[in-house]
DNA sequence: CATATGACGACAA
DNA sequence: ATTGTCGCCATAT
């Protein structure tokens, strides 16, 4: 797989993260099949194309903790998009019990036609 | 080819 | 809770 390639993968994958949740840089690289990816993962976001609509700030440290050093822009942008999403921040982290994405109970949320076919 | 660099992560003090 | 160390791995120089 090429540079390009599993970076699509990778903001794809992203993309995926529904508003209101989060995912960490590692669980996003399992989730996109690029595995100890998680600076794949750090590397991709920062090359982001100009122009582009992937929820880069729903991605945080495992520890929940924003990527960012407290006093930079990038660090704001991510606390106040989070906020719009109605994720609390407090003292730059957030809770990953509370908001950790899960892929498969999203899955069957939205293709619910297999999941609940008991009849 | 050899090193240096990270939007990382796990773990030990 | 913090901090330091080490492992990891694609890129950059």
């Amino acid at each position: 797989m090429d540079r390009i390639a599993r970076m699509q993968r990778i903001w794809e994958t992203v993309c995926d993260i529904p508003k209101g949740k989060v995912a960490s840089y590692g669980q996003v690289a399992e989730v996109a099949g690029v595995p100890r990816g998680a600076r794949q993962v750090g590397y991709a976001l920062r090359h982001l194309p100009d122009q582009h609509r992937v929820p880069w700030h729903r991605v945080l440290q495992a520890s929940g903790k924003i990527a960012f050093e407290k006093a930079t822009p990038a660090y704001r942008e991510q606390t106040k998009r989070l906020l719009m999403d109605d994720v609390a921040v407090i003292a730059g982290r957030v809770d990953m019990q509370k908001y950790r994405w899960q892929p498969d109970l999203d899955e069957l949320l939205w293709k619910p036609s297999a999941a609940w076919d008991q009849s």
